[in-house]
DNA sequence: CCTAAGTTCTCTAGCAACTAGAGCTTCAAG
DNA sequence: CTTGAAGCTCTAGTTGCTAGAGAACTTAGG
């Protein structure tokens, strides 16, 4: 059995953040030493592994919510969790599509900036006036900003 | 004179944004009409303007309030003006560094999950066991993880 | 056995950057 | 003059944590 500090160092993740974990009902409540403090066994560890390296690959509480309940029914189809990863997928390469775009932008901005007073400066130019610029970031869908 | 509505279509911000703004002192109290509505002028259509351009390029507020207490006074170097955008074109690369390398492992785990059965599930298999993850996105900083 | 340091406990509040809703007033069109 | 849209203020919610206060527990050394 372990402590929170020895399962945070173990998985990686902060103390607080495991009792928030369980405070929302990702983790289930860790049992408790008499003196009241959380013990957690090895499964609890996959448990909050499994968690730590979904976040990782950027996906959100809820969505791992849905995998891990996917995960404790075996015998299912894995259509669900299959569907899931790939939204996430499609997620990603639209940010980066648009991170891409964005880069570009940047980069002309500050090549320009030529050093000299503000009044001149290419940086506050282009943010001021935005037909100067070639993306779309201003239209619709920011969805870099979540 | 724009009316607040009038001022969020003109800039492609929503109203309730606008008021925001103006809340945390990015946008000046603006000036009321008889019946206590905001009146707005062109020069606060630019700022607005401004401030949703440079959101679209993923600056953060903090970063905005200082382009534009910047661009208040045309007469000093851009040199600061350049910092902050130097600033947010690395912050886009890193970025975009980790989210290909995402791309990358979840594109595997889903081109390996076959459709069978949850217990055999590629994807809830990889997120359990690290050790099948080539990449580092476990370690130290998460920085796509505002 | 006792004390001091280190963990852990609960609880509340804060962060970014908005968004949503309640309940009211004002404005513009017909 | 009425009606419906748009405006007002205020509070609270979102996501995924993080920080702090103040109390209790645990453990190693003397």
């Amino acid at each position: 059995m372990l402590t929170i500090g020895k399962l945070g160092d173990a998985a990686g993740v902060k103390v607080p953040t495991i009792r928030y974990y369980e405070q929302i009902g990702l983790l289930p409540e860790a049992e408790r030493s008499a003196g009241n403090q959380r013990l957690y066994s090895r499964k609890a560890l996959e448990r909050l592994a499994f968690i730590r390296h979904a976040r990782g690959l950027g996906f959100t509480l809820e969505a791992i919510r849905d995998l891990l309940s996917l995960s404790d029914r075996p015998d299912q189809s894995c259509a669900a969790a299959d569907a899931i990863a790939r939204a996430q997928l499609a997620e990603v390469e639209s940010r980066l599509a648009r991170l891409t775009a964005l880069k570009a932008e940047l980069e002309r901005m500050v090549v320009q900036c030529a050093g000299g007073k503000i009044a001149d400066c290419r940086v506050i130019e282009v943010l001021g006036d935005h037909a100067h610029c070639a993306t779309d970031h201003c239209h619709p869908h920011a969805d870099h900003l979540e």
